[in-house]
RNA sequence: GGUCCCAUCGUCUAGUGGCCUAGGACACCGGCCUCUCACGUCGGUAACACGGGUUCGAACCCCGUUGGGACCA
């Protein structure tokens, strides 16, 4: 019997999580669910010194908003636990001390200035970098008076000869000579485990059956592959997708603007819109399709049509599929996404203006791509935020538009049919009343009415705003003049 | 420095020897729609990094070069 497909994302909780880290999240839980399999969260934590439980707590919050699950991890479920590796040290401890007794690896003494040392001497005479193998064969002797003196080993495999092979399920055949690798530590000098080994001894104990990561990772591979052998286990299928990029191809970093999740999700883009976003970096539908939802993603889903290519982050894309989500997003949960912001700007929002906020939404939808860009069409519709813009001032102001302010004004001020769409019956009206032609008509009065040169349809905008509001406004604009 | 990965429009990609005078999407430019912006719609600009092979035939296979990236400390 084949066992079931067993993943894992194994995050470093030592900031937010990153967009590129959320990607290989998506991807491992996309191949869980592709495989009806389990997606284990484990927290790599064995840097005390820039791990933090803030980090891990936001790590999982973004996952979650993101709607990536997870069946086993550090909040509770799962058998193979603790899923924090500061955790787990006495598993590896055992695991070296086993390793140890068979000679598989031994005890170095050297310090960290004749490594430096060794290093730039090798460097300067052309040879690549790589560990002598000094404390290969100490004696018994020469090791109990180092230790004697103080002296705190490390742990280091010993890398035998040869060739080691894998089938990346991404690259395809992949193959290292062992000459290249140099004898690598496993246990730091101060007890605690190194990546690569920590990561061999969680990824057997949760019985991991694929590990999809970063290609960051491809040449950390044979080195784990070696450990696995030694340790007498099977390794599991490996996965190496690339990393994303900023505009400049280097790594995406700060520079390149946002790079949490946690950052878009404030700038009021939407989950799924992220979602599908991340997949597409990398990734194609058989059928051709962009727009689709988590499903369907992984519905299509498979490691094997992963690009090769590092992918560029491409924030108009992602402006753009969100605008979609936006536009497609039911009324009551563009309601819920949409009040924080407005809340957020002052506007209370209470029972006397949800009808009004909920008409607001449903126009301003088709106009915005982030959620937050409300904030920017609430002066058009609360007068505590309105405000003449430059350039409407400038329209308002200027000669001979005095006099059909005041017609319109005139004509609002008569006006008392409220009643079905009463937004295009008044524009109707005011192009007879005033004689102009409607484009400057329609100027005019979205400067003199919005404080804006543009933004959604005239009408309904006046059909919302109502009577007193559009006086107030009129005689403000007047007072421009 | 060594090892490894990667290389199609500005960007994401389709393409696995003839279907390619290279397709789609985002972005950009222009038309239409229209009071404006956005949406929608129609159209346009734009790519097989380079050099050698293999082959009747190469974006696709092989080698090299160049460029980018990762790891090793």
């Amino acid at each position: 019997m084949i066992p079931s497909v067993r993943v894992r994302f194994a995050p470093a909780p030592t900031g937010l999580l990153h967009i590129g880290n959320a990607r290989t999240a998506l991807f491992n839980y996309l191949y869980a669910k592709k495989e009806n399999g389990t997606l284990i969260l484990r927290i790599e934590d064995t840097d005390a010194e820039r791990s933090t439980d803030s980090s891990i707590e936001a790590i999982l919050r973004d996952l979650r908003w993101l709607g990536i699950s997870w069946e086993e991890g550090p909040d509770g479920s799962g058998q193979d636990g603790p899923y924090r590796q500061s955790q787990r040290l006495s598993l590896y401890r055992d695991h070296s001390e086993k390793l140890l007794r068979e000679g598989k690896v031994y005890k170095c003494f050297c310090s960290p200035e004749r490594l430096e040392s060794l290093r730039k001497e090798q460097l300067s005479m052309g040879m690549m970098p790589k560990y002598d193998g000094k404390c290969r064969s100490l004696s018994e002797g020469e090791r109990s008076k180092m230790e004697s003196e103080g002296l705190r080993p490390v742990l280091r495999f010993r890398v035998g000869k040869g060739m080691v092979v894998f089938e990346d399920l991404i690259h395809g055949r992949m193959s290292f000579d062992s000459n290249g690798i140099s004898d690598f530590i496993i246990v730091r000098s101060d007890g605690m485990a190194a990546y690569n080994f920590a990561c061999v001894i969680d990824d057997h104990a949760m019985r991991i059956t694929h590990v999809i990561r970063g290609d960051d990772h491809l040449s950390n591979t044979p080195r784990q592959i070696l450990l696995y052998l030694a340790l007498g286990w099977e390794h599991p299928v490996f996965a190496h997708h690339p990393l994303i990029l900023g505009s400049d191809r280097s790594p995406l970093s700060k520079r390149h603007g946002a790079t949490a999740v946690s950052q878009y999700r404030e700038e009021g883009f939407l989950p799924e819109a992220l979602l599908n976003y991340l997949a597409l970096l990398g990734w194609t539908s058989p059928s051709g399709e962009e727009i689709l939802p988590l499903e369907r993603i992984i519905g299509d889903f498979s490691l094997s049509t992963l690009s090769r290519n590092a992918p560029i982050h491409s924030r108009k894309k992602l402006e753009w599929l969100n605008s979609h989500y936006i536009r497609k997003m039911g009324q009551d949960r563009l309601a819920g996404r949409l009040l924080p912001y407005v809340e957020r700007a002052g506007i209370p929002v209470d029972q006397q203006n949800q009808e009004y906020l909920n008409r607001i939404f449903v126009l301003l939808k088709e106009n915005i791509f982030l959620l937050s860009q409300v904030e920017e069409y609430l002066g058009v519709f609360f007068d505590p935020k309105f405000s003449f813009e430059e350039e409407a001032k400038n329209l308002l102001s200027s000669p001979g538009n005095r006099g059909i302010l005041e017609t319109v004004l005139r004509v609002v001020e008569d006006w008392a049919d409220m009643e079905g769409d009463p937004g295009s019956t008044l524009l109707f009206r005011l192009e007879e009343k005033t004689g102009l032609k409607r484009k400057p008509l329609y100027a005019l009065l979205r400067a003199g009415m919005t404080g804006k040169m543009k933004g959604p349809e005239l009408a309904k905008i006046l059909s919302l705003l109502g009577k007193e509001r559009m006086l107030k406004r009129l005689k403000m604009a007047l007072e421009l003049s």
